[in-house]
DNA sequence: ATGAATTACGGACCCCGTAACGATA
DNA sequence: TATCGTTACGGGGTCCGTAATTCAT
């Protein structure tokens, strides 16, 4: 049988045409690759070139072989892949997150829980989060909404498991001389057709947004320090949540207002599928 | 990159637990093993292997890595299996034939446009031939019906080209002293209800005596010699096709009648696939 | 104490590169 | 004559088997 550099040499020569390109492709001698292309011939047992006393082509044979060792060759480094994915996988415990700001506490029980294991934690939306949880990309997922209750077909117990771990509520962030600055509670209808500062990186927040003031233009920003430069110096009103004014300063000037649409006032919900459940009761605890 | 050898050895070593046991199975040393072992390792780079000083065992790594390398080791033996098919094919033409007695002439005509191929013929039922010549098994079949006519869908050229090249045509065979011995032509139906000899391999004859004639018990002779022995000393009817009485001598005592029923008067039609025509003009000359 | 895997070591063989050769354009 | 593929040859490295070692049952 063929080895893999011999496989190479193979495809290559079905890709350059004559062996001494090979040869200097690999750094290798020619020779080497005339050899090559015997030991190929007689691994298939069947005619593979068309050979004169200084020239040398595939023929038909030659060229599916050609095709079928290119997919070998794939074949082989993707098994190779895979098993190195897994191991990989094995060493981490990965989190899809949903919310913006690292829910407090979070990532480092989990590390305690798991002290062997490398913790790695990357921000996306729902949708991609829950395709990321069925494809074994992620085992936990931090979601707006309770997916095993969602998924859940009548009476027969979900594929998740869901446990509630916080709340955050979207505000208006509003300059105090805003007309609505002193109400209590708005909705975002009330702002709907003003132009709003955005912060980009605000994840799965803004489709709602988008859906409920439709009328609103949003000037985006997405460096966080400017963000703030923004809301200190000008008049524009913007979202704040109440997450994330946690670890702010307080700014002078400005207001938050609640807003009453449910959509905006959600609770994380840590997931992870059933099949887990087990490995993973540590962090549920 | 392992070599086949020590994929097989990798995979053997997943069935068989020791290391001795697989020196053993492939007859050379324990240290050759260790040695495969360790490449498998260093190759994948991640650990495969749960180890004491005397006793190695796969872990979840070596697990996927032996059921990937199972599979790897598969496709190539499929893949060195598929140049080899593609060349025996390139040497070979594959005639599929749902007549029974072989048409006149057409081997060596053929074998004359194809000196330097092997010419392959077999017997089969016609829907298994339309499936071979589909799939490329067949190069040339012989139908008892013209298929590009059949399969040609509303004005568009069919896929296939057929052209007739005989006819055939069922008789009864029947005791000068049966009833019905001296009439010129008959139905199938009326001999609906008498037993019958049968010469088993007669491919697709049968089908359409037995739903033409379901009453009707057959005797089956798989052995030519003995069917011949039985038509001579029995008064059972049985069927003769006229292309099998040619190269017999005549048998006293019995007399053939004419089956008017449109099925079993066939015309054989040659048939390729449309993109093979060109490679194949020869024999249609 | 038997049987397992690993390590050590020596030799054979394989495989590569250099060089020479042959052929073709 | 320059280029390409094949053949010849020599040396180094690799790979295998034997033997010794270590550990566990």
């Amino acid at each position: 049988m063929l080895t893999y550099e011999e496989m190479q040499y193979f495809a290559a020569f079905a890709q350059y045409g004559t062996l001494t390109e090979v040869a200097e492709k690999y750094t290798i001698s020619q020779p080497t690759i005339t050899r090559a292309m015997k030991k190929a011939e007689e691994t298939f047992g069947v005619p593979l070139f068309n050979r004169t006393r200084n020239s040398i082509a595939l023929n038909d044979n030659g060229r599916l072989a050609a095709e079928e060792i290119r997919l070998l060759l794939k074949q082989t480094d993707e098994m190779v892949d895979r098993v190195r994915s897994y191991d990989r996988a094995s060493r981490t415990i990965s989190i899809g997150t949903a919310a913006v700001i690292e829910l407090p506490g979070l990532i480092s029980r989990i590390s305690r829980a798991f002290p062997q294991k490398a913790i790695v934690s990357e921000p996306g939306l729902p949708a991609d989060l829950e395709r990321g949880l069925t494809e074994d990309r992620y085992q936990l997922v931090i979601l707006p909404y309770d997916l095993s209750s969602k998924k859940g077909k009548k009476g027969q117990t979900s594929e998740f498991y869901a446990k509630a771990i916080g709340e955050e509520h979207l505000l208006f962030y509003l300059p105090v001389h805003h007309r609505l600055a002193r109400r209590k509670k708005l909705k975002l209808a009330d702002m709907n057709g003003e132009n709003m500062l955005l912060f980009s990186d605000i994840g799965f927040w803004s489709e709602i947004v988008h859906r409920k003031m439709p009328d609103s233009r949003v000037l985006m920003q997405n460096e966080r320090y400017t963000f703030r430069e923004l809301i200190e110096n000008s008049v524009l009103p913007c979202f704040v949540t109440d997450l994330s004014l946690k670890g702010m300063k307080d700014i002078t000037g400005r207001t938050a207002v609640q807003i009453t649409d449910p959509e905006v006032n959600v609770t994380y919900y840590l997931t992870c599928r059933r099949n887990m459940l087990y490995q993973l009761q540590a962090v549920f605890a």
